[in-house]
DNA sequence: TGGCATTTGTACGTATGTATC
DNA sequence: AGATACATACGTACAAATGCC
């Protein structure tokens, strides 16, 4: 009959208030919030009750407030930063590594895919220049090789113009990479390793020059498949084959 | 030559340390925070530094703290509720409709490949209860008929047993109703929507039940495409049509 | 350029309601 | 039921940083 009732912390109610001003359009990136003396006023609150509202909408990243600063806390522009830390934070505490490749398996296929028919010249060229400095890397080690690496993903994932391809894969790779990383620090041979993605890339950056969506797609998922499954316990291996048709 | 310097306040100092704790497993879910005062004591500041970094924290989904509570602080695991909060801002506020149905139509046309494949018994039974909600709320009206097709998209989501799949397609198909809810709710003829959706999600539905992967994908994808293109500005329809293979 | 007024950053003290034993 | 320790919230004070004149 009775709901039960969780207190409301004054610092809630008043980042309430403010995040409300900013997803309403009434508070617009650049506009500056009033000094905190002012706020305690306005809200009718003290001061370290203002601060503590200021620091949790600051980690959220809608505000920056600076020491000094006369005119007040400026109000930020969404980044995607903050979705890039609680993605990593969430990919790496509660998901298996079978989730995480079922997962950059299906956005890569997706952005390869869409990387061939929608590419620039421009971007089409920066990923020839990744691709190129992987090549040169082969001798310099994994560690230069895997920032190449990288830098081609980045540049196919950018060609995609989504921002949300580009963070989510930023960040399902990166997770992906430092689950496997000590396995592959103690590969038999590395150069073998590196070779072998080296002609996986070249194959598929063909097929994007081709704008040969399905192929690019195709051979993208088919690459993560062969090159990191082996990780995979047998249980979790199936869960990705509905991917690679 | 020189870095830039940026001065580094006393609470992010007591945030990161807290933060390392818990990524590198030496605090780990149901832990307990030290009390605020022994914090003070420990990290060597004022009481109202630890408690900005705890309202930080709090924030963040990383830790609850609970008045009276003598055991202190618990810390939490993840959960996706921060991943929500940032996913849903960044698209709102800074992705045009066409990004966010090009994100949609990549992600559940992957979520329906492998729920066809992968879903069991017990996940085909709900979206059973799903469509039925759907083909009874035509007559109850538009935001009946909605909250049904709502739990249909989270049927599948869920079968996919993918948390990340679960989460970005939450997020990412509430704000692209959200932006077209006032379109829909001065369309025509509600009645003739609501049944066009009911049509399409019974095709796809006898798919996944047949286990037909590709079929329920290419049937999600083109639905989706047939139901918001026409939302879209010209310009941002042909970003859409290399994911309607 | 330097100095001033203002703002934020931090510290400390105190009162009050609350959860646990 | 009482004792204890806790978080919440308020207020004051001073140092450091900033913008502006």
């Amino acid at each position: 009959m009775f709901q039960p009732v969780s207190p409301i912390r004054a610092y809630e109610r008043v980042v309430d208030q403010i995040e409300q001003a900013v997803f309403t359009g009434r508070l617009r990136p650049g506009a500056r919030l009033p000094s905190e003396r002012d706020l305690m006023t306005q809200f009718g609150v003290s001061r370290s009750t203002i601060r503590e509202a200021l620091r949790v909408l600051q980690s959220n990243g809608m505000i920056q407030s600076r020491a000094g600063d006369p005119r007040g806390p400026e109000i930020l522009a969404a980044s995607p930063e903050n979705l890039h830390k609680s993605m990593r934070r969430l990919a790496r505490t509660s998901m298996s590594l079978g989730e995480l490749l079922q997962f950059r398996m299906l956005l890569e296929g997706s952005a390869y895919l869409l990387a061939a028919r929608l590419r620039s010249a421009d971007e089409l060229a920066e990923m020839d220049v990744a691709l190129a400095a992987m090549a040169a890397a082969v001798d310099e080690g994994y560690s230069a090789f895997s920032d190449a690496d990288v830098a081609f993903h980045e540049a196919v994932a950018r060609a995609t113009q989504n921002t949300l391809i580009v963070v989510c894969s930023d960040v399902v790779r990166e997770v992906v990479v430092d689950l496997i990383a000590d396995r592959i620090a103690h590969a038999a041979d590395q150069r073998a390793l590196m070779l072998s993605y080296l002609r996986h890339h070249t194959e598929v950056l063909q097929a994007i020059r081709d704008g040969d969506g399905e192929l690019a797609s195709q051979l993208a998922r088919r690459a993560l498949h062969d090159s990191y499954a082996p990780y995979l316990p047998e249980t979790e291996r199936e869960m990705l084959s509905p991917l690679l048709g």
